[in-house]
DNA sequence: ATAGTATATTCAAAAAGTTGAATATGTCAA
DNA sequence: TTGACATATTCAACTTTTTGAATATACTAT
């Protein structure tokens, strides 16, 4: 159960709501650990309950008022021993690969416009995955410690959607060419 | 919800108990839809009260009697519908990932050691692919259509082991040299 | 005005997955 | 004959995730 320790990682950079967490989710851990509006806020009251969070209500003129959350130490340290306990590599579950291995079942048609589609999906993951890459690091070697571990994260995820590119067109040579 | 249809497709090769089907998930489509005996005999139920699978009684003398399912022509036509149906990219959810993008806040030596024993597990998990490839497939191209479908769901699992080992390669090097 | 959008939070219910068992039959080896 | 192992199934409780809302404030463009 990682949900509560990425929020955690995520409320050390910078205290936020429910709502602004879930908004930095996206372009970041998102892309590894999504989470809802409705699971986020849960497991902020549980993370309150436990100490591992404060909550501090903030009026607001502008906007909704809101409650914005910060990492206690024991938070911290919650974190951190997670962290040094080994975890497993992450179990896989993926839809496409159930159809491909039933693809016999269906025309080869249907089979090779659900890996077309993929493939678009993926490359313009990657594209996101570069843009990002130029943008937040031009020399990876003037980054920050933080933020040498976030771009490790972002390389995985190069490397992640490389690999379904490959596959993709691999899949769709060998689709096509079957009878 | 595909833990319905990968059982639909294993018991397309062949009817089999839920303590088969499980034992036959392992090295095939439990690579990619894992599941456990509950899992199972819970979706089995479910399945045969929708009538997309029938259960047989089967005694047997030399071992426990057993409940043989098959797919019914409703079930195939089930899970060919569901083939038919886009599917998204399946969602990830990496805790290693988790703890690197919080790396920062432990030790360097926390995350190479547990960098190295993923290491160790991508490879592990790689080479018994290959084995599988060797074994399983001399040559592709004289593949039966089901095969062939099989085989790229393999090439799958082989292109994202090499992705993981050439991302933990890349992680451990660039950990170790953080001052 | 009012409709749309962004901010901000909460509720309820269902589906899916996990954990940790318990039960029963039969084989095989020490 | 005892204990370990493989076969075969089921139960109960729990956690996690998903789905589909509802509510409220305030800004912005028409």
């Amino acid at each position: 159960m990682a949900l509560a320790h990425a929020i955690l990682a995520t409320l050390m950079d910078c205290p936020s709501s429910g709502y602004d967490l879930r908004k930095r989710f996206e372009g970041s851990v998102g892309f590894f650990w999504q989470a809802s509006f409705q699971q986020i806020y849960r497991e902020l009251a549980k993370l309150e309950e436990q100490g591992l969070v404060q909550g501090d209500a903030i009026s607001q003129t502008k906007r909704p008022d809101k409650k914005v959350f910060a990492v206690t130490p024991e938070g911290e340290a919650f974190l951190q021993e997670w962290i040094r306990t080994p975890c497993d590599t992450a179990p896989l579950r993926d839809e496409l690969l159930v159809k491909m291995f039933a693809g016999f079942t269906v025309p080869r048609g249907t089979i090779l416009q659900e890996l077309k589609a993929h493939q678009l999906l993926h490359r313009q993951r990657l594209e996101v995955f570069h843009h990002i890459e130029q943008t937040f690091c031009s020399d990876p070697k003037t980054l920050s410690d933080h933020d040498r571990f976030r771009y490790l994260t972002l390389r995985n995820g190069i490397y992640f959607e490389q690999g379904w590119l490959a596959w993709c067109e691999e899949a769709i040579a060998t689709v096509t060419q079957t009878s």
